[in-house]
DNA sequence: GTCTATATTTCGATAGAC
DNA sequence: GTCTATCGAAATATAGAC
């Protein structure tokens, strides 16, 4: 038996520190493993999408062999499963605000400043999965111990609530959309500009439509 | 040797009406076969992604065998180029506006106001892009004989103009991903609404982050 | 224009040695 | 924990009859 087992994927060099799992790697100095592989899939997965990055490639660039892989985890999947879990991890800081009353602008201004920060520290593993949409759901499909608080779940639970106006749910999702696309589908027009700078232009730009 | 002649796809239902070529389809009564293959690979291509999605599925679909498929498309990359053909004859109109001079607010929300209404109308078209951006990505790689006016490509040629302020080339994105994400990211949120309410919503959002 | 049948490749995954 | 070797499945694509 080896250590990976199925689906039960840890959000990996956060958690997974106990047992006689592949040891955790807070400690910078030399990357597990396992972290190698993650950080390699996340990149090799949104450049060639999770159907087109293969096992090998993912060896081949680690200098390893596809068995090694097998070792850390239980099937492809469940590769981009940990990358899932580490991104939700991100994720439910912010979700925690909204509770099962009506969600106003304010409120979703505030949520989405503190996503805009974490996205943009995190953006590889945002973009990996606005790239792989179609896989991602499959896996969700897949899983059937589904704990279903999934972060975009909860985003069309609140754009879907009829108690709130349709011109304000627009807006959600258009402020939404706007940070999204500054960070992510611009490609690198913006890469010369700091973190701070692209962040607060951002928020201006969020203000101005839920504030229309 | 068969129709199918590599690389060469035309748009298909609006363009090949001449040699010996399968029948231009404008007439409604019945999709030709090949417009039939189209119609169901958007469908697939977006659900399970381009890689996702076999030929063997699209076949079964239309209750034909593979080798028909290949009777009109010489390969499967072949049928996503024909679609991508499809979306860029609907995105050139708008993308003509653009000359060399440096593209100002005004402008940028005249283009996207028309390119919200096409979106609109072919939103399944743009879905299809969004969700298979790794093999588009590649098929443009393949592709050498590479007309590369694309629309992505003018989009992000625009946002990195270093004539226009930081300031504004970040409103011009939000802009954009703000339609978009009214449009591809919230689900079926707001499904029951009208495209015309939908895309007043939209062009009004748009307007206060290009005036902001 | 569509079919049957098959060639060819590549992938995900496993077994067992070290 | 990593390796060699291999299996079985599924995919793209082709050949040739009808």
């Amino acid at each position: 038996m080896t250590q990976a087992t199925s689906r039960q994927a840890t959000v990996g060099g956060l958690a997974d520190s106990e047992d006689g799992g592949p040891a955790d790697d807070a400690t910078p100095e030399a990357a597990s493993t396992r972290e190698r592989i993650l950080n390699v899939a996340i990149d090799l997965f949104t450049e060639k999408g999770f159907d087109g990055a293969s096992l090998r490639e993912i060896a081949e660039r680690l200098d390893v062999t596809k068995a090694a892989i097998y070792y850390h985890f239980a099937s492809k999947d469940d590769i981009l499963m940990a990358l899932h879990m580490r991104l939700h991890e991100f994720g439910k800081d912010a979700l925690g605000k909204m509770t099962d009353e009506p969600v106003t602008l304010e409120l979703w201004g505030e949520l989405l400043g503190q996503l805009v920060g974490q996205m943009l520290a995190q953006r590889k593993l945002f973009l990996l999965h606005e790239r792989n949409q179609a896989a991602l759901e499959k896996l969700h499909r897949d899983d059937h111990d589904a704990e279903h608080d999934d972060i975009q779940d909860r985003f069309r639970r609140v754009l879907a609530d009829p108690r709130v106006s349709l011109r304000d749910r627009v807006r959600m999702a258009c402020s939404f959309g706007a940070a999204f696309a500054g960070l992510f589908m611009s490609g690198d027009a913006f890469e010369g500009t700091s973190n701070q700078e692209l962040g607060e232009l951002l928020r201006d730009a969020m203000r101005d439509i839920l504030a229309g």
